[in-house]
DNA sequence: CGAGTTTTGTACTGATCAATCCACAACCAA
DNA sequence: TTGGTTGTGGATTGATCAGTACAAAACTCG
């Protein structure tokens, strides 16, 4: 054994998120990622091998923590179709609350694409597993009658995840919380019985 | 008068555009400008100032182009139902031949946001654009009796460009031509009679 | 022809980029 | 206490960044 770590690394971890989430990826420096995490360069280099890796474990970071808030909304108490109304509450407050600042996975979708490397499985993982939620809580519905047949979870889902996707989008281009409390109700009524 | 532009400016909007499209802003050198339009530094600079003019130049061009196409659409024949159907099915094709790479308005602002600047003026304007023609469509659907009534036309263009959104991000993440029709095809299902 | 004006290519600026090196500090086990 | 091991701070690496300086080149107009 050995000098040990003088800091937290998950809590590193998240200061990292905070930085790649306010800036982007490419604009976010090492040194911004030293200044944010509190770190030196060397512990930061020391424990994360370099900025992508470090993105990737912000990334992940990222997504579990959504996707634990996601599932605890989705698989909460109320009809199918009041869930997702509470997720679309929710994810409106949270684009307030956090100043704008879009989904990570949606603004890194948007700025790398699915680059074939590790961020590129973390953006599949989250959306698969997104997915997979969506799917669940859309088949719940059919069968607790708040929402309509016709469709296929599947593609429900995919409707659900494209809608979070566009709400986040235009969070980001800063319209107005009843504009977007409209577009999720008026989703909402397409999958509504 | 003096010695002539060895190239087209248009031409190299359109190249530079094409360049920032494929690799974003930040990602984007002032080399990568160079190749792409096939100037040298000095004539970049000296007919477009900076990177972020040029930016804001290759911004405009592809807005100008965007709406141009997608008025021609919306204003169209047919029902305004049609015509949003058509225009959703224009917006996958066009994804499926541009490799994927999203709407270049969509990636800067899931990248930057809307900074106070021209850049963040020219998102403004494009949405601004967007929404009054996705707007017009939408009252028309009422007269025509292609559309239900019972929304404002305004809360339905918002949602409809919100879809449009959520589309490239769904493209941007590699998601099948088949679910990106099913959720166009839900996405209307809200709004057509 | 030239005089005047603009474009172009090349070399260069200082700043910043991600990443590394290394001396030393801090700790554990013996 | 001490030997082995790991963490940390600060200086430094070469590459690349956006942007500039300057002289030669290419043109128009007189």
């Amino acid at each position: 054994m050995a000098r040990p770590r003088e800091f937290d690394e998950t809590a590193a971890v998240q200061s990292a998120m905070h930085a790649f989430w306010t800036r982007g990826y490419e604009a976010t420096s090492t040194q911004d990622l030293c200044a944010a995490t509190g770190l030196g360069r060397s512990s930061v280099y020391n424990t994360f091998t370099s900025k992508k890796a470090l993105f990737q474990r912000a990334l992940t970071h990222y997504s579990a923590q959504g996707l634990a808030g996601r599932k605890a909304v989705l698989e909460g108490p109320g009809t199918a179709a009041e869930r997702l109304a509470a997720m679309f509450d929710g994810l409106i407050d949270d684009e307030l609350e956090h100043g704008r600042r879009g989904c990570l996975v949606v603004n890194t979708l948007a700025e790398l694409g699915t680059p074939d490397d590790e961020v590129g499985a973390a953006l599949r993982d989250d959306t698969e597993k997104q997915l997979v939620l969506l799917t669940a809580c859309a088949r719940e519905g059919v069968l607790d009658g708040s929402l309509r047949g016709g469709r296929t979870p599947a593609d429900v889902a995919e409707f659900l995840l494209s809608t979070i996707s566009g709400l986040r989008v235009m969070s980001r281009r800063g319209a107005s919380a009843e504009a977007m409390h409209a577009v999720a109700d008026l989703a909402l009524s397409a999958i509504t019985r």
